[in-house]
DNA sequence: TAATAAAGATTGTCTGATAATCTAATGAAC
DNA sequence: GTTCATTAGATTATCAGACAATCTTTATTA
């Protein structure tokens, strides 16, 4: 007959999670910056009272994230939070993938269109602002490849935010991203000079200061990509 | 004299990284949704080439951010993203820190005055978003202590993203949320009533389809915040 | 002094083992 | 036959120890 089943119950906690609430409140409490060392691993783990590989599986949840960095000879520091990691791994998750192509057009309308009052504000203060809007869309001219014009093309819209000075903003689109990424790539090479066209217009609006315009130019040209893609792309193939 | 050191020079990309990228493909390729199992981790470690260990690394940082789930006896299923998680981890970062006051209230402003177009249409079709947000508000006049009325005023700005449909902003604005926190605690008591106020004219704007005068009283209702916090909150106490 | 080599420290990865926990099969009681 | 408790099996959780790979610092040499 087996002994008394150690009562531990309902969920007792994983090591891995304490560990890692202690190491959050270890950074917390010293108060560590970007660059700033932490004990070695085996210290850490002796500090914690848990094994080595214990104090790994939470350090290395923390690399993922960009919390921590580790090197062999090194050791742990702190890191910079690496949001592009973060929005790759959950983007492709499929509890994202339920949303409907109308509710990104309307997300991203949204705070594109937005975004626009407070970029024409700063384009008044620094030319730059306006130069690399549109040196990008002067790359897009010359794009040959599908694949270079989705680049050039992304890289037009993250600008646009980007020159909001909204950076928590920034963040959140590379996530939008992710999704319409698969939606651009059915594009057809025709409907690329229009494209090109309504980015030009859209920075010269915002140059002039006519915001109401450039909204509505904006959410015409994002709008527009909807009506191409006849059937929402299907990721369930199979039972 | 030591032999020809190991040329791998520059970084050699670490097991657990490739192991990451294989386990995403594997996920995807498979088409698997929440609830569905994976292979066993011996298994696992052995199609991906990779001790059980290597493997582990990269299944504990997956099961940190919610993508997958793994218990003794059962094995790994496919979890459902835990914003919450995230966002804890990546909120005490102090390169998130850095975010200025006025920088988090202009993306506030910016989503949740965009959302209510949205709001005000669905609000027509559905007499329960008005019921929602109005019950929210009335729980907030009754509200005793700080905690709750900061529980509650949270509650009822995530309650008017959720009205307006428009999912993917629900995960950004609970990252927001975060920060925002920290603000609402040096609120008033006397300002409550005026918050609550601003609120029910709010719902009733929308209601009644009067979208700009709800944004304007919106904007109103969250810049006021930033008025009453004198000096943006330091976290670095120490060198 | 500067470049090179060696030594030390630290993480990366592996193997193997035991405990804790869940699931499913088994059997007993009604 | 049905329901409940028990048992057995499968699977993750955690540990210990070892060696390789890599970086940093020190020592050596020209």
């Amino acid at each position: 007959m087996p002994l008394v089943k150690q009562m531990n119950v309902i969920g007792r906690p994983k090591l891995r999670t304490i560990v890692a609430d202690r190491l959050k409140t270890f950074i917390v409490k010293h108060n560590l910056q970007s660059g700033d060392r932490l004990p070695t691993e085996t210290e850490l783990a002796k500090k914690f009272g848990v094994s080595r590989l214990s104090l790994r599986e939470a350090t290395k949840s923390f690399e993922f994230l960009g919390i921590l960095e580790s090197k062999p000879g090194r050791g742990l520091t702190v890191g910079s939070v690496n949001m592009e990691r973060v929005t790759e791994y959950l983007g492709f998750h499929p509890a994202l993938h339920g949303i409907s192509l109308s509710e990104l057009i309307d997300t991203r309308v949204l705070i594109e269109t937005g975004v626009l009052a407070h970029v024409s504000q700063r384009m008044k203060q620094n030319d730059v602002l306006y130069d690399k809007l549109s040196t990008i869309n002067e790359s897009l001219r010359q794009a040959r490849s599908l694949a270079r014009w989705i680049e050039l093309d992304s890289a037009f819209h993250r600008e646009l935010i980007c020159a909001s000075g909204l950076s928590p903003l920034m963040a959140f689109t590379d996530v939008l991203a992710v999704f319409f990424k698969r939606f651009r790539e059915s594009i057809q090479k025709a409907e690329w000079s229009q494209g090109i066209q309504s980015h030009q217009q859209i920075i010269e609006f915002l140059k002039a200061g006519r915001v109401v315009d450039a909204k509505k130019e904006l959410r015409f040209h994002i709008e527009s990509h909807s009506q191409r893609v006849k059937t929402p792309t299907q990721y369930r193939d199979r039972k």
